[in-house]
DNA sequence: GCCGTTTTCGGCCCGACTGTTTTCAGTCG
C-alpha cells in the first residue's frame, strides 16, 4: 500500500460518492420512478467496480432503462402486481424495487454502497481505465482517490504491475488532465458546432468522397457524448486521408488510430476558419471560446469503402440498443448485420469482420439495409428501441412523418425589453416576419417573478399598455395586407402553491396564458406527489393554456422539479377532452429542451397539443426553434401534433382573439 | 440478474485497438 507524504491533499479529499436516497414520505410510495431509476444505474457502476458478472451488471442497467421508459405510475404497477411483467425487471431486481417503493428500505444494497470507495467512480472516468484496472489498482495499492493515483504514477508504482507497463502508466497520468478537461457529455449545440466543423474540414481532403456525422449527435440526442464521423474513401487513399486528418488542427491528443480508425480528442482550435458556418454558430463559437477555453470533446472517425459506408454509417449512428434489435432482426433472417455489411450466415460461415463482408449483400445506402429487413428507413432520430423497430416493419407499417422546420408559422413564448427580453414588439415581430412566420406570440414576465432582488416581470397595470401597442401594431399589418399578427399572452409564474400570478381580470386580457415555475427553491423542497398535485392545480385554472418549461431543467447545470410528469400530461389530456384547450411547450432552448423528447409520444397519444417555443429573448433567439423541432422528430411527433404549425387565422379562431 | 423455452439452464452483440505478453485480456464504442 502507497503511504505517501507528498501526496497532494486536497486531491485526497474523498469526492462526490453516491448514497442510497432516504425517503421524506411516512407511506407508500417511498420512492418515486426516478429515484429508482438513479438507484439502478449506480448499482450497475457499483457492481461493476467490485467486480460483479457483467451480464448481471447489464441486467440493472436494462432494468433502469426499463423502469424510465415506464408510462404508468410505478405505485400502482406494483400495487396491482404487474411489476413483473415489465421487460427486464424479474424477480430479484422487481423484488428491491418493491421492496423500497412499499417499506422505504434497500434490502442489503447499503453493503454494495459501502463496499465501492467514491474515489473509484471518478477514477474510471480516465481514458484507457475501466473497472477491471480501477479493481486492480485498489486491490494491489490501495488506490481509491485520483490524487492517489496521480502520486502512485509518479512514483513509478504502476508500470511493474501485472497487466500494466511504462505506457499505461504514462497514459494514466496524462488522462488524469484530461478528466478534468473533459466535460461529460456536450450541449447539443455545442456538439453539432464541433461535429459539423470536422465534418466540413475532412470532407474537403483530396480523396475524401463523403464524410458524415453518426452518433448521437446525428440521433439529435440533447447532449452528445461523442462525436462519430464516417469517411468514405477509395482503399487505395485510406493511409493519404488518415495522415491528412491526423494532420487538422484543433486536434488536442491522438487517443489511437489504426488502418480504419481514428480516436481523437478536440479542442477548440476545430472551430476556428470554419467555412460556411452561418453567423449564429459563429457567435456561439466566440461565446464558448471565452467561457472555458480549454473545453474538449471526443471524436471518433471510420474510414471505409463506399461500398462500406452505408453499413458503417448505420452502425455508429445507433443507438446501440437499436443496433442490437437491428441485428437480432437479421439473426431472425439466417442473416448477419454489422458495421461491414449484412450477409447470410452460411455464406460467412467462420469468417469474421471485412473477410465476412465479402459476402455481404448490396446496399448503396441505409434505406437498402432497412429494406433487406423487411423495412422501412427509420430516421436516425428515432432509433432509440422506443418501438420504431415495430413501426418500421413493413407489414405494419406506422412510421410517422415527422415534422420538418419549414412546417412552424410562428410560436407563443418569446420575450421582448417590456420584461427581460432585449429587442422591442416590433423588432420581434419583423424578425419573425422575415423568418417567414405568421404569427408571433409575445409572452413576457409576470410581475412575481424576482432575479437578484430585482422583479423583471411586467406589473399589472402595464399590461395593459403593451396591449394597445400590439393592438395598433396588429391593425397596421392588416391595412397593410400583411398575414401576420402578435398574440398577446403572458410567461406567467405558476406560484408554489399553484395560483397563477396576476389577478383573474389581468389575465382575461391575454389571448394565451404560458404557466411557467421559476421559483424553484420550494418546489425542489416537496416530494414529486406534492409537486404534481400543484402543478395540476394551476393547469386547471381556466385562463391556463400552454405549460411552458415543465421541469425547469437546465442541462448540464441543473435536474428538473421532482414531478410525475405522466400524470401531468395525463390530466391534460382529460381537460382537452373535456373541451379545456391546454397545450404543452417544448421549449426550444438548447439550454432546456424541455419537455423530454421521452415524454413527446405520450404526449401525443394523451391528445395534448404541443407546441415548439424557442423562448427567445432578442431576435436571434427565434432561430432555436430548430432545436425544438429535432427534439420533437425525436419525439415522433408529426406536423398535426404541433399547435405552431397551424395558420396565424386558425390560431386567432383557437384563442378567440 | 433476466429471458426464453427443445422451460429450470445456457446465453446474453461484437469487432478494433492497445498494451501487455508471447496468445490474450481489458477497454471502448
Amino acid at each position: 500500500m502507497i503511504q505517501d507524504p507528498w501526496a497532494p491533499h486536497e486531491d485526497m479529499v474523498k469526492v462526490g460518492g453516491w448514497s442510497l436516497p432516504k425517503s421524506r414520505r411516512n407511506e407508500p410510495p417511498y420512492f418515486s420512478k426516478t429515484q429508482l431509476v438513479d438507484v439502478l444505474e449506480q448499482v450497475a457502476v457499483l457492481l461493476e467496480l467490485s467486480g460483479a458478472n457483467g451480464f448481471r451488471v447489464r441486467a440493472y442497467q436494462n432494468a433502469s432503462r426499463a423502469l424510465s421508459s415506464l408510462e404508468e405510475d410505478l405505485f400502482s404497477t406494483i400495487s396491482e402486481g404487474r411489476l413483473l411483467q415489465v421487460k427486464g425487471i424479474g424477480k430479484g431486481i422487481g423484488g428491491l424495487i418493491t421492496e423500497s417503493v412499499m417499506q422505504g428500505t434497500w434490502g442489503d444494497m447499503q453493503s454494495l454502497y459501502d463496499k465501492v470507495p467514491p474515489g473509484l467512480i471518478e477514477i474510471v472516468g480516465i481514458p484507457g481505465l475501466g473497472p477491471k484496472k480501477v479493481k486492480a489498482l485498489y486491490d494491489s495499492l490501495g488506490i481509491d482517490s485520483i490524487g492517489l493515483l496521480k502520486t502512485a504514477c509518479e512514483l513509478d508504482h504502476i508500470s511493474s504491475l501485472p497487466g500494466f507497463g511504462k505506457k499505461s502508466q504514462k497514459k494514466i497520468f496524462d488522462g488524469i488532465d484530461l478528466l478534468r478537461r473533459y466535460q461529460g457529455r456536450t450541449r447539443m449545440d455545442i456538439g453539432l458546432l464541433y461535429g459539423r466543423s470536422l465534418e466540413e474540414k475532412i470532407s474537403l481532403i483530396q480523396g475524401v468522397e463523403k464524410a458524415q456525422l453518426a452518433g448521437s449527435a446525428r440521433r439529435r440526442r440533447e447532449t452528445i457524448g461523442d462525436l462519430d464521423i464516417v469517411v468514405s474513401s477509395l482503399i487505395e487513399n485510406h493511409q493519404k486521408v488518415i495522415q491528412k486528418i491526423l494532420g487538422l488542427p484543433g486536434i488536442a491528443e491522438i487517443k489511437g488510430y489504426g488502418d480504419s480508425k481514428i480516436s481523437l480528442i478536440l479542442e477548440q482550435e476545430m472551430l476556428s476558419n470554419s467555412i460556411g458556418s452561418g453567423a449564429l454558430d459563429e457567435r456561439l463559437a466566440e461565446a464558448l471560446i471565452e467561457r472555458n477555453s480549454d473545453a474538449t470533446i471526443d471524436a471518433q472517425v471510420r474510414i471505409v469503402t463506399p461500398e462500406t459506408f452505408p453499413f458503417t454509417l448505420a452502425y455508429f449512428t445507433g443507438s446501440k440498443e437499436h443496433n442490437i434489435r437491428m441485428r437480432q432482426e437479421a439473426i431472425n433472417r439466417g442473416l448477419r448485420l454489422n458495421e461491414f455489411g449484412l450477409f447470410s450466415e452460411s455464406l460467412a460461415g467462420s469468417s469474421i469482420g471485412m473477410e465476412a463482408a465479402k459476402h455481404t449483400l448490396l446496399c448503396s445506402d441505409e434505406s437498402e439495409i432497412y429494406k433487406n429487413l423487411d423495412m422501412h428507413w427509420v430516421p436516425p432520430e428515432m432509433r432509440e428501441d422506443m418501438g420504431e423497430i415495430e413501426a418500421a416493419t413493413l407489414s405494419k407499417s406506422s412510421l410517422p412523418e415527422l415534422i420538418i422546420p419549414e412546417d412552424i408559422k410562428g410560436a407563443f413564448h418569446n420575450h421582448t425589453v417590456y420584461s427581460d427580453g432585449s429587442n422591442t414588439l416590433e423588432e420581434m415581430a419583423l424578425a419573425a416576419q422575415s423568418l417567414g412566420w405568421q404569427y408571433l406570440g409575445i409572452a413576457d414576465h409576470s410581475q412575481a417573478l424576482n432575479i437578484g432582488g430585482r422583479s423583471i416581470g411586467i406589473p399589472s397595470d402595464v399590461v395593459p399598455k403593451q396591449h394597445d401597442e400590439i393592438i395598433k401594431l396588429n391593425q397596421k399589418w392588416s391595412d397593410e395586407g400583411v398575414d401576420f399578427r402578435l398574440f398577446h399572452g403572458s410567461e406567467c409564474d405558476i406560484l408554489a402553491d399553484g395560483k397563477l400570478d396576476y389577478s383573474e381580470n389581468v389575465r382575461n386580457i391575454f389571448s394565451h396564458v404560458v404557466g411557467s415555475i421559476h421559483a424553484l427553491g420550494s418546489w425542489r423542497n416537496r416530494d414529486e406527489i406534492e409537486n404534481t398535485e400543484m402543478l395540476i392545480r394551476a393547469i386547471e385554472d381556466p385562463t391556463f393554456t400552454i405549460l411552458g418549461h415543465p421541469t425547469g431543467r437546465i442541462l448540464q447545470v441543473r435536474e428538473g422539479i421532482p414531478i410525475d410528469m405522466y400524470a401531468i400530461i395525463r390530466r391534460m389530456g382529460e381537460l382537452n377532452i373535456e373541451g379545456n384547450f391546454k397545450a404543452i411547450e417544448i421549449n426550444a432552448s438548447p439550454y432546456r429542451l424541455d419537455l423530454d423528447w421521452r415524454l413527446c409520444k405520450f404526449a401525443k397519444e394523451q391528445k395534448v397539443p404541443i407546441c415548439i417555443n424557442p423562448d427567445a429573448h432578442d431576435i436571434n433567439g427565434l432561430n432555436d426553434v430548430w432545436y425544438g423541432v429535432q427534439i420533437a422528430r425525436k419525439g415522433w411527433l408529426e406536423r398535426s401534433d404541433i399547435l405552431n404549425t397551424k395558420s396565424g387565422t386558425e390560431i386567432e379562431s383557437l384563442f378567440d382573439v
